[in-house]
DNA sequence: TAGATTGTTAATCGATTAACAATC
DNA sequence: TAGATTGTTAATCGATTAACAATC
């Protein structure tokens, strides 16, 4: 499986809420939109949208704007919500028990097949109906049952060897909660980052009495 | 209190990274360190990491390169690590429960004084420390104890009544792992945003065998 | 002093916005 | 046909990188 490259980041990482906002729409009954009304409503530039819109292909049509519904099934398509992707889930305290309620309340082409933690105290208990496996059975639930995505719950220390036991059984691609740097240590898979410390620290940042800033004017 | 225009996000959304790889080098007994060494432990440039340093004023020194600790701690002052921004988490489900547990767990500047839910089921419930309160509580608890930041781990629901109230209340920023556009509604504060179904799906998009990318060539 | 590495400015690159011809 | 709004190219803006003088 290949990279992408043609598409930029900051197109990709709009997707998802384009996405939102059309179903929020549809749901609505709005069948019909044009990129300025999109663009007011989510306080972005109409010549974006369509700039966006169109790295995928003509989604409008010239004097009538956009159709919601079909819009909405287009960017569904490309970021492959209808697909059901395998996917393991490590680590089931309280961040990878919110984490698989997410994955399943949500219509994003990811299902749980499995989930793993080290505490043997809770193997066997049921999470959204999948019950939690010991950390020692992951490598043989892999080669059993192929999944491809994984979903890292679990500190950074042993990720290392981890992660390179699981792309070696075929896992490629990781919703990674940890602060191991997998994208760099495994530039052939795909990665995708939720460093809930560092955003805590952005809004830190924002709120702190900038020593710089008050000495400056 | 006024927003800081002069240090662009991207700068900023780096600083949580430059601090924990600080920490990291500090740990280790690393005294010294080059832009040049730091930057291909990072995947960054040395020109990038110069660049950012400089925003803030000069932190290092010229042929010899930056003092971890000292460098270390200046960042920690730009982050504001060291004071203690009184803090409610709303929302005690499992999401909320990891995020008093990161928070918690975490030198970042964040003190939780109080943690709200409307199931009354689980008021009463001991998180850190802290009880869990009914929701309605949360206007006298505000009032009495003046906290400045919310964390907001519900639905998007009753978000916008949750919000206006708040504010009035005093709080400034929030972290927001709900799906809400607070920065839209109230522009005045400060908000980071964690929106975990738009990460996920970000995943999805890369993984996804998109039907644009294979017709073309 | 010579070597190293920063601080800072200029050049490049990429993303956003503006403009307008195409066309429904 | 006239009006509206897209698709697309060109202009602008901002962020990253390169270069080098300053200086430890």
């Amino acid at each position: 499986m290949d990279k992408k490259a043609d598409i930029s980041i900051s197109v990709i990482k709009r997707l998802p809420r384009y996405y939102r906002f059309l179903l929020h729409l549809k749901e609505n009954g709005i069948v019909r939109i044009s990129s300025k009304e999109l663009a007011d409503k989510m306080g972005l530039t109409a010549s974006q949208i369509r700039h966006d819109f169109n790295c995928f292909g003509g989604f409008g049509q010239q004097g009538y704007g956009y159709n919601v519904p079909e819009l909405y099934g287009k960017i569904g398509e490309i970021l492959g919500v209808s697909t059901e992707r395998k996917t393991i889930v490590i680590g089931a305290g309280n961040l990878g028990k919110a984490v698989c309620n997410k994955i399943s309340a949500t219509n994003s082409g990811f299902k749980i097949i499995g989930i793993f933690d080290k505490n043997e105290a809770i193997c066997g208990n049921m999470i959204k109906g999948i019950p939690v496996r010991s950390i020692d059975y992951i490598e043989n639930f892999c080669i059993d049952n192929k999944p491809v995505c994984a979903v890292v719950c679990i500190p950074s220390n042993d990720m290392k060897e981890l992660t390179d036991i699981l792309i070696k059984l075929g896992i490629n691609s990781f919703w990674n909660f940890s602060n191991y740097d997998i994208a760099m240590a495994h530039p052939e898979v795909f990665v995708e980052n939720v460093h809930l410390t560092d955003s805590l620290m952005t809004l830190g940042y924002l709120t702190a009495e900038n020593p710089k800033n008050s000495m400056e004017d």
